[in-house]
DNA sequence: GTGAAAGCGCTAACAG
DNA sequence: CTGTTAGCGCTTTCAC
């Protein structure tokens, strides 16, 4: 592989020139640039990462971590982050934490190791610990739920408030004992969505019940059983609110195994918006998150902490929107 | 941040034996290598990848480039490849490409200046090149699409086999205008799964028609027209076969709109399952491909030769698998 | 079994 | 405006 220095000797000039005009730093006379270039295209040339990044001690490509590759809503804030990174000549790399601390905990020691420019998180617990980059200056944005410790840009959205108001969408269409699927424990996402069906039920001076509230761990599966869970006492809800969009897919099993018809029968709600949601019957009413824009505006944050350190930490939060759909009117 | 030679300071040995004990190579006095690891522990040591990868000329990242990062069928490769990864020591950063050739080349270069140890990618289309990573003998591995130029291994699907028996199938439904809604022309699958149709069509001695085939962008939007303008004509078909998942979305919208009820009015067969799959009403029937499974095998075969450049090239094709469901029944 | 020394490819001072 | 020089942090011969 061509190195600078072959593209120097080509060119007849110093690897200093080499560089300079490579990357358009100081001024070089037009003609060796112009030698420069031809060099470094004939031998098809590409700058070694590893060597630059070494010597400027900074790469630019950005690490971000995700919860759940497979949840649609964590894709699209990806989408978001790539293409402002895209634009500003920084590249993205994904990466899927599982929802499991350990492997968050890797990804994190790639990113130190990779010396990435800056990282993008959604951190899966309260044991998250991203003091180890900022040690290195490296800085860090949470988007979707903040950083215990916060230290640096958060990106959120009003969810507790949207979950209100779910929840008081389902008191005036009618619907009873309302119910509350909700994530795990310790991730502010599923907290905030609880208290805001609490402040929901609380608003309509409704009483809440612990028997109507299931944790589960924010997939499918776990949503399934809680739900079946959920309906297999005396007392059965007549509505629910499910926290996720993967949660959503595990209750509406349950319910179809169960023969209960959604809208009709049971009141459903979920947050997060789906290209399927408006296709199943009845079409599932959402609470839409503004997951791409959430994306944009965190790389945005990130590259302005790039450019400047020492910018005021902020937090932005955007506002969900409640989609009504048929799942959540009666007959 | 520390250095190897901080490390070594600490412990009273040289760099060189830090680095030794470190990554386990040679054999070191048990004393010394205490010393070492303890302080390596106090400093919070961690190795700078740009270093030891400009050293060792070597990475140990694989990259994987995905034409679609919002579609589940690759999202579930992606984990695939990153559990066989994980846990030979490799990191994956996942590149989206997003179905557009100008992004994909983007990402073909920084996995070149990144050096990483080796790629997986799902090609955008015919003119996927990637000879600048062979030329620096980069292993490439083709999931889902093989290669133009094949060079390297490949994990298919057979899914012009599968899209023959999907065709079938619906014949056997007892659907006689049956039409088909594929992928972009130069797309392997897209152009597999067609032919595939026609395959199935021919075996059940029905004529086809260029009137019942649609391209699409393998996006949801795309099929929407798609299928729009397949029942905006006099002689209407009775049944669809879609290829792919994202797709299928778009089918079901636009069938919604025309108010034509699948399976009963339309039968439908769309490729790849998906978690909504079954909830939509009525349940969609799948072509299910082995996604996970492909993600698995590629970076087997990946890991095998960064291990061993000299093996033969192999072709893997796994098959996929028809779940009947009830948007392709009639009545 | 351990250390000294060289060098991976690049860029940034510093001279000229 | 251009070249010389040094060094980023690590690994790996080569001596001892």
């Amino acid at each position: 592989m061509a190195t600078i220095s072959d593209v120097a000797a080509r060119a007849g000039v110093s690897p200093a020139t080499v560089s300079r005009v490579l990357n358009g730093k100081s001024t070089v006379d037009p003609g060796l640039a112009e030698r420069v270039v031809a060099a470094a295209r004939e031998l098809d040339y590409r700058p070694n990462a590893f060597a630059r990044n070494l010597r400027r001690q900074a790469s630019t490509v950005l690490a971000l971590i995700i919860a759940d590759v497979e949840n649609p809503f964590f894709t699209a804030i990806a989408r978001g982050v790539e293409d402002v990174a895209q634009a500003s000549g920084y590249s993205v790399v994904l990466c899927n934490a599982d929802d499991d601390p350990a492997k968050e905990r890797r990804y994190v020691d790639v990113a130190l190791a990779e010396r990435a420019a800056g990282v993008i998180i959604s951190p899966a617990g309260v044991q998250t610990d991203v003091g180890a980059l900022l040690e290195q200056s490296i800085p860090v944005v949470a988007v979707d739920r903040p950083l215990a410790a916060p230290a640096g840009d958060t990106v959120l959205v009003d969810t507790r408030l949207a979950a209100r108001q779910a929840t008081l969408h389902l008191v005036e269409a009618g619907y009873h004992r309302i119910a509350c699927v909700t994530g795990p424990s310790g991730v502010r996402t599923a907290d905030d969505r609880l208290a805001g069906y609490r402040d929901g039920l609380r608003a309509a001076k409704r009483r809440s019940s612990a028997a109507l509230v299931r944790r589960a761990d924010y997939r499918a599966a776990g949503a399934q059983r809680a739900t079946r869970d959920l309906f297999d006492r005396p007392e059965r809800p007549d509505a629910l609110l499910v926290a996720n969009n993967a949660m959503a897919i595990g209750a509406l099993q349950a319910l179809a195994e169960l023969g209960l018809r959604p809208g009709t029968e049971v009141g459903v709600v979920s947050f997060d918006d789906a290209p399927w949601a408006p296709l199943v019957v009845p079409s599932l009413t959402v609470v839409s998150q503004p997951a791409y824009e959430m994306g944009m505006v965190a790389a945005q944050l990130l590259l302005a902490r790039i450019a400047d350190g020492s910018r005021e930490p902020t937090t932005t939060t955007l506002s969900a929107q409640l989609i009504e759909r048929d799942s959540s009117r009666r007959g």
